[in-house]
DNA sequence: AAATGAGGCAACCGCTGTTCC
DNA sequence: AGGAACAGCGGTTGCCTCATT
């Protein structure tokens, strides 16, 4: 589980990750995104390759991370998806909002694999994923029809669970940061705007549910404001980092990624 | 109580895809 | 067009925990 620290020839640390490590990528990445993750280290203050920062945000620090057994949906989800898909466990993920594509694969490996030799696709599950009734979905020539499957499987995890997501950031926000690994938090509206984390019921917009198991933490309240965000991490004195730019060429990436970001939300 | 082996999982490695110049 | 830089992905490793002997 844990990995004895050690450093590589540059003299990057390697292995298990500390508390105050975590603290530094998470007080980082809150408050000015991942605009770069090879030069995130040198100005979070870790000596860390940016690859094991981007790791470790996505498996581990990322706040819509879900942690804890796997249900029985899930499984049988996941075995659904590998059955068609096969190892493609970021794919896989996709479907199941919160969990992570190694978290996935470990289970997987761990757990799952024994059991998919005598997992049979429709018959073993018995219904039909989107209407939980007993008949078989199938595509006109009696195949496999994987996007049946996958709306199927999308739908089954978003009905079992109310879904509250937040009307900022857009969907193209949502895209974007997904794309760069700042999956379900807007930096910049948590840390500007109170508001930016009101949330509404929604339907079946599968695009933004990277944020919603983000957010179903504040279960119970429909609205919440930036501060239920917030608190938590300034009780772990989180969110006041120094200004991380100390050179011109990271300044002006870093004034490009936040202009970018400012042309996406207008 | 000590030794041992299996399972679980965080993290690393290396390859591939994408974007930019 | 092609090379460099970067991000993303899947396979694998290595250490810890726990059950078993």
């Amino acid at each position: 589980m844990v990995r004895t620290p050690s450093c590589d020839k540059n003299g990057l640390k390697k292995g298990t990750w500390t508390p105050e490590e975590d603290k530094k990528l998470v007080d980082y990445v809150t408050t000015y995104g991942c605009w770069n993750w090879r030069q995130l280290p040198k100005h979070a203050g870790l000596a860390r390759c940016g690859k094991s920062c981007r790791l470790r945000w996505i498996n581990y620090l990322r706040p819509n991370v879900r942690r804890g057994n796997f249900s029985q949906e899930e499984d049988e989800l996941i075995l659904d998806l590998h059955q068609s898909l096969g190892n493609r466990w970021s794919t896989i993920a996709k479907h199941l909002p919160g969990r992570t594509d190694n978290e996935i694969k470990n289970h997987w490996h761990s757990s799952l694999k024994n059991r998919s030799t005598n997992f049979k696709l429709k018959p073993a599950v018995g219904t039909n994923l989107k209407t939980g009734s007993g008949k078989e979905d199938k595509s006109t020539n009696g195949e496999f029809n994987i996007d049946s499957l996958l709306d199927s499987a999308t739908h089954t995890i978003l009905e079992s669970t109310p879904i509250l997501t937040s009307p900022l950031p857009s969907s193209s926000i949502i895209s974007s940061l997904s794309h760069s690994d700042c999956s379900g938090i807007n930096f910049k509206s948590f840390v500007v705007e109170d508001d930016a984390c009101s949330t509404q019921l929604i339907g079946e917009n599968s695009c933004d549910f990277w944020t919603q198991p983000f957010l179903q933490d504040f279960e119970g309240s429909v609205n919440c404001s930036a501060d239920d965000f917030m608190n938590p991490l300034r009780e772990l004195g989180i969110l006041y980092p120094p200004c991380p730019i100390d050179d011109e060429e990271s300044f002006w990436f870093y004034g490009l990624h936040m202009a970018q970001t400012d042309e996406l939300q207008l």
